[in-house]
RNA sequence: GCAACCGUAGCUCAGCUGGAUAGAGCAUCCGCCUUCUAAGCGGACGGUCGGAGGUUCGAAUCCUCCCGGUUGCGCCA
């Protein structure tokens, strides 16, 4: 994928390097976007705004970097932007003009177009795949960081300009629903819930799993193998007692499923099933055993990979059944015919590193050029102190338990003090947005590859690096904005505070930042960024007054700072699917 | 056995496409609400960056080996 030189800034700068560099080292070459993807921050405000390392010079022109620093330094010609260039030791930093770099900030940020993304040239148009719960089993909050990273991943595509769909492709057949269904048939005595039927459909399907368990090496044993098999018979027939059953009761997973989409405010393009795949991908690879490409091998069809160290992809089970990776060509195929993309993302835990390599090589051995266009974004897991949560075992925390403890601790902690004051509905609301900040950044700021343990105490605690602190943030200076009038035509030359160019420092690289995510498919950093953004500002606010500034001046610049603050928090919460609110 | 990922402060994590003095949050301790939301702000304490080599002017960052942890590796999904 390939970023436009978005900042402007950063492009003239880069210019005015190039030319000084061309001025003072003829022999040197060294393209503008090579410039460009050099410059940076210094570590500390009073070393300048912008830095180039000198490094790369070094080699052609063989001088040492503090000495081409210094020469470049003193050729470089000041601009409307930039007041003065001084070399520190390698580095070249720019001490830019203040008044002209603020009003650039502001102004690009609440006039002009430095929210507006479109940072891509070219994008391939984009499907991102991601949540796959499987139905008749519980929702837990590993399902949840999956949620959350995809969904943020195509928020984040779409901010940066590139056409972007999200689908979902949901576990309905298996072997885990035949085992639901046989417990519910043959053990269960309890009548189904009014409400919440996926959830307690779920606790069947682990119960299923202890009653099997149980009943191994017993005389059941064999008459509970060949019941499931007759269930997934009449599953794979689409007809008879299960079948029907199977109809029912996958919508009350769907249900559930929709509720938590609902509640997380995430919605799909489409939506792909197994069970709409299954009987298409298994003649696909009848084909290509026909075709001499996949080999018969003890019963089984599969493709041997030894060539490549992927082992041996099982996709046809002796009993002429697909599975997963079966499942998996299929569907590959109908995302880039049916949806006419040129890139699809497979957001899915890195358990399945294997089988997403041996599927992308497979469909590579198959002629399907788009192979090398499928790239699966893993992440790790979320576990519980004791271990990784299993549905089968029951030993999981349902999103809906994380979810409702959360908006309990809201309430009662911290949003007591406006009752009476705020309505019902407003109480209400604030307490799902913020519950909903707290459990999405929780689930994005750690580095995807990183694992997650779950423990509820922790999650329930919002001080700190949290959502909820930007969220706070945000609301702060809403109502800080509410109670002041200004005029909106400042001098924002006044802005020299180290707490106020810090602040304008961090909302210039608002751009960069988000491009350093989307290359790296790295969510946390705009979770950092955010933070970062939020903690300047409190520190500013703690010690600057705007509705008392020293002067009208002042306070017109301060107050359009704050509204450009705003709404660049307000964006990035937006791309982690996090709303804003206005009051907490 | 082979492969992938992880190992940074007491705990949870940033920093890793080599670059300026390794940074946060939590915990502990000390301060700050008669003025814009204290879900906040300031300060203190806290680090042989798992270990050993190597590459380099320069390594938490790259390479090799080792140690520790997690996961995956043909009839589950």
């Amino acid at each position: 994928m390939k970023f436009k030189s978005h900042n402007l800034l950063y492009a003239e700068i880069s210019q005015e390097i190039q030319n000084t560099v061309a001025q003072v080292y003829p022999e040197a070459k060294l393209e503008a976007d090579q410039i460009y993807a050099l410059l940076s921050r210094p570590p500390k405000a009073d070393m300048g705004d912008i830095a180039f390392a000198c490094f790369p010079l070094a080699k052609s022109l063989k001088q040492a970097p503090p000495q081409i620093a210094q020469k470049l330094a003193e050729a470089i010609k000041s601009s409307q932007y930039i007041e003065q260039a001084k070399a520190f030791g390698p580095y070249l930093n720019f001490f830019l003009n203040q008044g002209s770099f603020n009003q650039l900030v502001i102004e690009s940020i609440l006039k002009g177009d430095a929210l507006k993304g479109n940072l891509v040239e070219n994008a391939p148009k984009t499907i991102i795949e991601f949540s796959q719960p499987n139905t008749h089993k519980e929702m837990h909050v590993g399902h949840m960081r999956n949620l959350c990273l995809g969904d943020a991943l195509v928020k984040l595509h779409r901010y940066a300009g590139v056409e972007t769909l999200s689908t979902t492709f949901p576990g309905d057949v298996g072997t885990h629903v035949a085992k639901c269904l046989w417990y519910y048939k043959k053990h269960n005595q309890q009548p189904a819930p009014e409400k919440r039927k996926g959830a307690w459909l779920g606790t069947l399907y682990t119960k299923a799993n202890n009653l099997l368990e149980q009943q191994r090496g017993t005389s059941q044993e064999e008459e509970n193998k060949a019941e499931l098999t007759k269930i997934l018979k009449e599953l794979h027939a689409g007809q008879g007692e299960y079948y029907d059953l199977w109809r029912e009761t996958r919508e009350w997973s769907i249900e559930l499923m929709n509720e938590v989409y609902h509640w997380a405010d995430v919605e799909f393009d489409s939506w792909y099933w197994e069970s709409d795949v299954d009987a298409t991908s298994v003649e696909l690879v009848k084909k290509y055993l026909d075709e001499g490409l996949f080999v018969k091998d003890a019963g089984a069809v599969g493709i041997d990979l030894s060539d490549d160290k992927l082992g041996f992809c099982l996709l046809l089970k002796s009993d002429g059944t697909g599975l997963y990776a079966t499942k998996d060509l299929e569907l590959a195929r109908r995302k880039f015919q049916e949806q006419g993309v040129e890139k699809s993302i497979y957001v899915v835990d890195n358990r399945q590193a294997l089988h997403f390599k041996q599927v992308f090589k497979t469909l590579e051995k198959m002629g399907f050029e788009n192979a090398k266009n499928c790239y699966h974004l893993q992440y790790e897991m979320v576990e519980l102190p004791d271990g990784a949560m299993s549905s089968r075992k029951g030993n999981i925390v349902a999103i809906q338990d994380l979810i409702d403890q959360m908006i309990n601790k809201i309430e009662t902690d911290y949003l007591q003090k406006y009752n009476g004051l705020w309505t019902q509905e407003e109480l209400d609301h604030t307490a799902k947005i913020v519950a909903a900040g707290a459990i999405k950044y929780g689930m994005t700021r750690v580095d995807s590859n990183k694992k997650i343990v779950f423990d509820m105490n922790e999650w329930l605690r919002l001080d700190g690096e949290s959502g909820p602190y930007i969220q706070y943030t945000h609301a702060r200076i809403n109502s800080l904005l509410d109670k002041l009038s200004f005029n909106s035509n400042a001098d924002f030359g006044v802005l020299t505070h180290k707490l106020e160019k810090e602040l304008l420092q961090t909302l210039f690289q608002f751009n960069n930042t988000i491009e350093g995510a989307l290359k790296n498919y790295k969510l946390h950093s705009l979770c950092s960024y955010l933070y970062e953004l939020s903690k300047a500002f409190n520190s500013f606010y703690a010690e600057c007054s705007v509705g008392n500034a020293e002067s009208e001046q002042l306070k017109d610049a301060r107050a359009q700072l704050c509204q450009a603050v705003r709404v660049t928090l307000a964006k990035g919460l937006n791309i982690l699917g996090i709303q804003a609110p206005l009051k907490m």
